[in-house]
DNA sequence: TTTGAACCTGACCAAACGGTCAAGATAAAT
DNA sequence: ATTTATCTTGACCGTTTGGTCAGGTTCAAA
């Protein structure tokens, strides 16, 4: 664990460690995603890993510390997607850019969007201290951006918050009850055609259900 | 209590059987949605249901025949608050009614949506069956009647599904993210008069998204 | 009053679980 | 070459869990 200026001095093992880390974590999501916290053992998720399971408690002592590694970064994730919001365009091109970010990663890596919703509908009992202090600043200051929007006649007076949640609701719904929406769509899953369509429904309907269009 | 004063015909017995029944699916619908299916234990619902725990195994033969009672219950309240759907004014009020009568159920019983999003989630394990058959039929019920608003010009030409997906996440959000939004709003839970002006502000952006007002 | 069906429950069990550990293997430093 | 630190893993353990069961109680029909 030293500073070294000799490139090689330690970078096998090093590589090793951070390629054992991906791998689990991955596997952890996964895991997480179809089961839960509760239901999702350390075996499973050893075994989707493709290590012993002595192993997956060596990179990480706990169970419950690999959740929360899990968790954090699905919601980092969620936080650059936002940076649309720092563009100086109109409202309706960075919303659109919002709202498309959220819906591609729910179609690229939905499985991170489900941890969380595991999480959430739990009761956030791992969460709650990220949330009331990192993702709440971040929320509080787009619901700021929108405000202004509305004082400035930009688009129509709607409570930002409400906003907010139905984008976070609707976005978050193709990835986490993606399991339903197939089900309905003749137990297939939605096309690449068929999920941009319903990304464009989405925007659409936002976008014209607050006068932006 | 006498036998005088007891209801004739094996009515007590009945009365038991029922109240024992109610008491514990209540029980294991907070349960299963505050723990998901394979967090909840039989001995915390048991707890929860003042029985003892071979009670509810007496009610109920396995910990999954439980669960799939409760999904069924919640799913056909759902059904019935789509009556709206029925009624024979225009498509703003029906669509008025049933937004607000989903919303509703998501102030006044936000366990049971808690359950199915936990069921969903996590791949819709064991209700696969009843939304293929069931909840889809009803669901392409409703599609069809969009459609037709649709061509007679009452509303914009959206797709129907992405719609009514909109409707449901939306909704449930108030129920199934309930923990997050109560961190957002300064860890209180929404009062009366904000979920009514969320509720307001749903129906509002939905209806102005599709055309409707 | 008798009888049998339905209800109740403390005690118990096999299986599954998160986590530990000792002993060995491999790589790096001296 | 030797030592030291890190990585690897099969075997193991205490606890928790869903589910069982025998023996008891309550109720209502005959």
């Amino acid at each position: 664990m030293t500073a070294s200026n000799r490139p090689a001095n330690g970078a096998h093992k090093a590589a090793i460690r951070l390629e054992n880390e991906v791998q689990i974590l991955a596997a952890a999501e996964r895991v997480f995603a179809d089961f839960g916290f509760k239901g999702a053992t350390t075996a499973r998720i050893a075994e989707v890993a493709n290590v012993p399971k002595a192993n997956v408690h060596y990179y990480f002592a706990t169970k419950e510390a690999l959740y929360r590694r899990v968790i954090e970064n699905v919601c980092s994730q969620w936080l650059e997607a936002a940076m649309t919001f720092e563009n100086t365009t109109d409202p309706a091109t960075i919303l659109r850019g919002y709202i498309e970010a959220k819906m591609d990663l729910s179609r690229s890596t939905p499985y991170g969007s489900r941890v969380w919703a595991h999480e959430i509908v739990r009761g956030a009992k791992f969460s709650s201290d990220y949330i009331s202090t990192t993702v709440k600043d971040w929320l509080d200051g787009r619901v700021r951006i929108i405000r202004r929007w509305i004082a400035e006649g930009k688009m129509d007076d709607v409570e930002p918050y409400s906003l907010m949640y139905m984008i976070f609701a609707t976005t978050q719904h193709y990835a986490d009850f993606s399991s339903q929406i197939e089900i309905f769509n003749g137990n297939q899953p939605l096309s690449d055609a068929q999920f941009a369509e319903a990304k464009e429904n989405v925007v659409r309907i936002i976008l014209r259900g607050v006068g932006l269009t």
